[in-house]
DNA sequence: GGCTAAACGAGACGGTACGTCATGTCTTCTT
DNA sequence: AAGAAGACATGACGTACCGTCTCGTTTAGCC
């Protein structure tokens, strides 16, 4: 997915917008991020551990959110695939242990959560949330249709409250109470979720 | 449940901790955070807005964090009674209401989607969220306990992974998504969640 | 004078150093240091204004300095021709007047005042200050001689020394003290001067 | 003259404005001005030389050019006694000799020139040359008085014009001509001004 | 009614980061 | 191959807050 980014193609030149570091620039800004959270995150300090000056990032990004947008955006994090294991809860279980993992992978939990929680701050930021999420629904929506076809869920349900649950869900274990995850947190969730969902079909 | 602090009380004098004008910096405090979010609350606007030297509210917290944990904690806007309607259905219904009513209020919206934000990502005010869902957790056990008595749940059921649903499915939706609330989304959540409990009993 | 500047000559082609668009940056130049001083004066605002590329300026002098020494030593602004009146009082008289004219004539006023500054206190321009007063003094030796001949003036009158009490008088009048200049005052000076000279002889 | 500067009274405590350390930091200014002329002058640089921060200086002044002014008027540099020899000659070669040596001097030069460079092509400066030389006016003033007094002069001279040949000449000779100073120059200069003057009256 | 100690006002200070601007160099891309 | 375009490192600008500190000045509670 990053074929396109500036600095990575050794036969073109700079296909896309951004500085030829921006690779570097990322890197930088998401492990800043993932270090110290939304406050240790400082232009100058992505400057400094890129290798890049501070003015050529904000030629490029106009202010400290933007290229954080980009970053999270360019990133590979906060995307995944949509499962297809056969059945819905397989699916559906699939996607919220890959969530609790983001939330708590040694790896990712500190970019995951810092990257949420500024996000859920600052309107400045509220597009990533609105689009990430938008794009989730969107993939995930055919997990649903599937479904619907297989007969293992009333087409009169909503796919986004349904993601709201179990991905709320997550979010308030995780994140607001910072409870430990048992093992079947993920399966326990989608049954409630599923089999509150059957029971109206 | 300001009967302690300071400056409220006619008769006693200070009892408790914390500068004689408490009430105005933590006024001030959480009207900046709900005007601008976390970035537009300074210690100086604080200071300036509540009337009292900078110096004073240095002296009582010992830095922003502290401060904007002590004025969540002393306002009332996130404490709000357990209700009572004879179901466990209505009972969280009503709290869900609430819930949605805290994010999306005029008066609310501003300053609670801002703390939940702060908290979210700031280790340091990490306790925050969880001694406030830790209370929740604890005033609603009895709603549960209620409607285990009244047959209305198996005893088996987490309280907590319920509360997780629920909650987390109004941040979901408001705070992440930012996607409209219809009026009827408490009641589908609740339902949801509680047929998907009740099957399992 | 400009006859051999690049970009002026129909049918040659840069005869002489210097872009194409010379002349445009000499323009660009001394307007911007006639508007704002040697600080409004930035190689990004001549390129700007003169429509050509940083690049370009920078190809062709190694620095800002070295431009505005061209831009001057171009400009016909600070070199006037030497009077000829057949008396040395109406000579040195027309000088004074021309002086005063130039740092206080609303044309060239700006300029002259800012490059006089500008030479005044920086080493990579000392050399203009040093060339122009050279070239005054070279070409009014003949305005000093002609007096001798004429029997108005003692051989043995340092024409520097006269040279340097009205220019002077007239820096000191119009630049330090910035005061109004009388319409007398280049009759009063020359007076006192040659008068004083006169004496000695 | 210090002696009701910040920071050197012992009893008193900050009778005037400026910071603690303000003469650390006139200091500093003048020898940045003094060692490489007004673009030497940064106002870090000066935060770093007088050991005190950025912030400090730029609470207490503007800009740079308000620092470079206090710290002109503030230093002893550009002021100097009026002579009384008992001859206007005698005064007023004293005072060129004395404006000479400012110009001239090891230790002096550098700021001086520096200094008189600014102050005339800057706006923001021309205040600073005003007051100065309407300060020396009014001080030699008495030399006049003096020797119209005595009557070596015509009381239809007036000191301005004196004294705008005087320094101007000194101003031409070492700032914009550069030339060597002869030990006799002020001798020189005051007599053709003199007697210039002697033979009008 | 005066004394003492806590609390406060006032504000200077060192420090970090902000976002901007200009310098002069360097690398591309174009022609 | 030259020259225009413009990205770049560098460094200073002036601003905003941070959290610390030192002083005097209330203010309250107790003799």
């Amino acid at each position: 997915m990053d074929d396109k980014l500036p600095g990575t193609l050794p036969g073109s030149r700079r296909p896309g917008r951004g500085p030829r570091q921006a690779q570097e620039i990322y890197r930088a800004t998401l492990e800043l991020l993932g270090g110290g959270g939304y406050d240790a995150l400082t232009v100058e300090a992505v400057a400094a551990r890129s290798g890049v000056n501070k003015t050529t990032i904000y030629r490029w990004w106009p202010d400290k959110d933007a290229l954080l947008g980009a970053a999270i955006v360019q990133s590979s994090l906060l995307r995944f695939d949509v499962p297809d294991t056969g059945t819905l809860r397989g699916d559906l279980s699939g996607l919220v242990h890959r969530l609790v993992g983001l939330m708590t992978g040694e790896a990712t939990s500190g970019v995951v959560v810092a990257a949420l929680a500024a996000v859920a701050g600052r309107p400045s930021l509220a597009w990533l949330a609105r689009e990430f999420v938008t794009d989730r629904l969107a993939g995930e929506r055919a997990v649903f249709d599937r479904a619907v076809e297989r007969g293992e869920l009333s087409g009169s349900v909503d796919p986004a409250l349904v993601l709201d649950l179990l991905a709320g869900a997550v979010w308030s274990r995780v994140m607001l109470r910072q409870a430990p995850v048992p093992d079947d947190f993920a399966d326990e969730v989608v049954k409630v979720v599923l089999e509150g969902c059957a029971v109206r079909a």
